[in-house]
DNA sequence: AATGAATGAGTATTCATTCAT
DNA sequence: GATGAATGAATACTCATTCAT
């Protein structure tokens, strides 16, 4: 009140769907790279070319600019999983697909590992507080459980697996990998982010999950 | 108040590895519950009853707290698995047990899910400068190789598997159930912390694994 | 949703007038409660169910829309004031009529006590910027210097009391009540907000401002 | 973390039991000039010549520095108030003096009326959180009790006035003529804050008290 | 007349770290 | 060894105000 602020014109074009797309992108980088705890939304604005009040004007608080961002990691992976179609392939070849499709999406997606790994460090409160993440079921589990059935008629797949821990399975299994690989490099003084040794590990998964199917 | 001094004795007594020791206790409470980036060295300091300089004299700075923490987690887990004693079971049981352990390791030590994760997230960076973390080689490899030899032998295990990569796909199905638990339980709907769910899962992976060891 | 656009009705149909005297209710409901320091024009302008821009284009700044508000709050009570009549009372009648006026003025306009106080406390600036404030003189002077008139020769009243200063002591008792009652209350240990404390203390004023004025 | 953060040396000296004296003088000025709300801990800071942090390392919180600003105003005048000695005077000089005490100190002490105004308009939170405010009872009731009796006694008193109603009266004269003496002296055209003003204003309230007790 | 988008300067509070004793 | 005092940079969030439509 006694200060007298004389603001200066707006320099950023109106684009309402723009600009919030810009932070939400921003948002999603700087939380992928630093987390929820070491991400700063003055650098969110900063990436976004935004001015930091427009984070605010948008999103309301960095939990809920955290949540958004998750929300998009989520419906990002939900919308290739829909793409799978497994349901077109042999049993045998659909799990496979379905390992593939798992280790290349961490592969190329860092950030969906530290954002995952993220919420469950703080307790999922995100995603419990999220419709969207928990209404937007993945549709992997009854593409499995089809799979799975198939198999089993085919005599190739045994019976009894449940499907839910079988994605755990391999969801682990190609998770893990990337998730803890730089300390296992460190440790086992094997360099897990070599190309080879990826596709090494992959073509281990998938011999292992096969075999592992088998009746 | 100001005039009546009594010389009011030192709270803590002067045994320096006591306090350093609930210093290093202390930092792993506090950065398992709130990672890296969380974590406060004012609560470390009263967490261990002590003046926040102290955890300054003893450990240097945050980071080289939090390095010692994870090596002390690193020497836990170690220090464990030098008990498991594989070479005394039959390849089938040295395998059950070794997923066993793993599992339960995890499930009571939640800990070290947080760290293990919270060092990656961080680029391995503490574990890298860690002499010791690299040096306290696990012995896992050595025990599952040698494992795995003894049922090759036994005709019940098929060849060519590589021990490491078979350790971080058992590693990953146990760590990947607890550390994604709790968004897996929101967004499936189907609570995985309860007791059965970890004891029908753990039949699951050890049949999957000793399945997809067969020849 | 970005396709189809139902060309959305204002909200607010268009009532200047219906608008702008929301606005100023809600800016008085505002700053009677938080002050000036502590209202906000954002809050002022979801009361009034208003776009905060209209408060701007209506008051052009805050201070402005305080002044405004101390206006109205002013204008209220002066116009209780010219229907007080005390001419048609008998002298001590008409200085009873004035207190109790007083006094249950400020009992159920608080937020008149805090305008007044917060004016005053930021030195009184608003009201020396409206000429509205200055103009609007008060009819109570003129009221009490004629009932004293009629008192003096009545000789019930004493002579030579300044009207001015009758009424400071007068508005000085009664407002002191409600303004600091909450903490004289937690100090003195006696609840002086409740009705028969009120009571009470009118009935000491009374006799006390009677006993005060006989010659 | 990531950023490298090398603190400068300390330049105050130290002197804890000064600075933060010094401290809470610059709060009691700092609130006295802008209210609570008006405010700034980083002006307090600036006023104490100390580091922002220092202010919170002393005080806590805004609220808790302003609580501890209170209490001194409080602690202040209730040293001045033991002071009186109403005790060693006739009833009528007793009785001038307490007035005169009330109108002198709120003349000298503008600040305790801010502050008293302040704590009220924000629900008396303070006062009500601090045992300080709350224990230290004013001397005043007990000494006005007394003066009345003996008044009465002497026949020069009227019986029947209850102390703490006769208090609120004369603090109510004396405080409201300064407390809103700004906004009197722009509406009413008549400048209260000239040094005759006060003086007769002062001899308004002696007769008039003295008269109001009269039996 | 009315609305939503955008801005810059602040605002209380926190944090890792160092100094002095 | 141990403690309390002090620092500077930062951190999430707010506020009055203006621009564009």
């Amino acid at each position: 009140m006694s200060t007298t602020r004389e603001p200066i014109a707006a320099k950023r074009p109106r684009n309402p769907e723009a600009t919030k797309a810009s932070i939400l992108a921003a948002a999603r980088a700087e939380f992928a790279e630093r987390g929820l705890d070491g991400g700063r939304v003055d650098s969110i604005a900063r990436r976004a070319g935004a001015n930091k009040q427009l984070v605010y004007y948008y999103f309301g608080s960095k939990d809920e600019i955290y949540r958004a961002a998750l929300e998009a990691s989520y419906a990002d992976i939900r919308s290739l999983e829909r793409e799978l179609d497994l349901a077109a392939l042999p049993p045998r070849e659909a799990m496979i697909r379905l390992i593939d499709f798992s280790l290349d999406y961490l592969a190329q997606h860092r950030e969906f590992i530290r954002m995952l790994a993220d919420e469950n460090a703080h307790g999922a409160r995100h995603v419990r507080n999220s419709d969207a993440a928990r209404q937007t079921n993945s549709p992997l589990l009854e593409m499995i459980a089809e799979t799975l059935r198939r198999g089993e008629k085919e005599g190739i797949f045994r019976t009894g697996v449940d499907p839910l821990e079988l994605y755990v399975s391999i969801a682990g299994m190609t998770f893990f990998y990337f998730a803890n690989g730089l300390t296992m490099s460190a440790i086992f003084g094997r360099d897990l982010t070599q190309p080879e040794a990826i596709s090494s590990y992959r073509d281990h998964i998938v011999s292992f999950t096969l075999a592992g199917l088998r009746p």
